[in-house]
DNA sequence: TTTCCACTTAAAGTTCGCTCTATGTTTATG
DNA sequence: CATAAACATAGAGCGAACTTTAAGTGGAAA
């Protein structure tokens, strides 16, 4: 299957400025072009623009997702360097994930606040609530 | 308890430069300065400065915590808005942790499928191997 | 044929969130 | 009392990832 820029764009929720701007930085090598100097991408491409999205996503810099097209394009030599940025990109995702969670306590804490402060129509009755005082102890530590 | 920029910074592991963005953006409202015109951080700081860095985690724009500022300042005829606030940002984190696991089923498959190609020495073993493709399929789908 | 749409390149511009520089003042230490 | 560290402001600079602009080409529909 074949496919123009814009029918990538649409399917990977990208622009086509976007791609070409990938396309520039070094990111989609084997895209090649027909006799009119357009894009053509294959299923291989999407396949290829998926897992660069999903480096991005956690976090991945374009240029080092750049270094691991480098290695690709190096041959079976560097597979288990590319075993290994695999590796250290799952533990990077674990971190973020643990991280979130952090932030989904404190969030479920002051949608608890809130919601208490809006039933009471105050903040101020909101601090004599000893048990939003001891989550927000807990979350928030001593100081 | 008091503290200087420079101690607060080294608390939450951001800089004091940074922090001075902040309360230049109007992000820290209720930092006071002493006679020196040095600034001066409360336990509440403190507290403000985490819930920003919640915000912030959680993909809120520098700009838009701003906002919910200036909703606090309001006083209490905007508690609802800002819970609605906090309601959105939990629904924009289970996203971004929906999000997360695929990303991090994409790289499972990636670790695995590297896995077998170190072992074997070569990519080209791993298209043969039919638990693989059939992993790939189910992750990135029919084209 | 004309008109329109999607494609092209090259390069400048934008936004975000810092980060750094220059210059100066205050505070703590030996 | 001198010096060094930590604070201050104002404003310039930076890196990342686009995004937009300008000017043009190619191919299909009316």
């Amino acid at each position: 299957m074949r496919y123009t820029i814009g029918q990538v764009a649409k399917k990977l929720g990208l622009t086509a400025h976007t791609l070409r701007y990938y396309d520039k930085e070094g990111l989609l090598p084997s895209v090649k072009k027909g006799s009119s100097g357009a894009r053509i991408f294959n299923d291989e491409d999407i396949d290829w623009l998926i897992i660069v999205e999903c480096l991005k996503g956690t976090g991945m810099q374009l240029k080092d997702i750049k270094k691991y097209i480098d290695l690709c394009q190096k041959g079976d030599s560097t597979l288990a360097t590319r075993l290994e940025l695999f590796k250290q990109q799952k533990r990077q995702l674990e971190e973020k994930l643990a991280q979130f969670q952090q932030y989904m306590e404190k969030i479920n804490y002051k949608i608890a606040y809130y919601t208490e402060a809006v039933a009471k129509g105050s903040v101020d009755v909101c601090k004599q609530n000893k048990c939003l005082a001891a989550e927000k102890e807990r979350l928030f530590g001593h100081k």
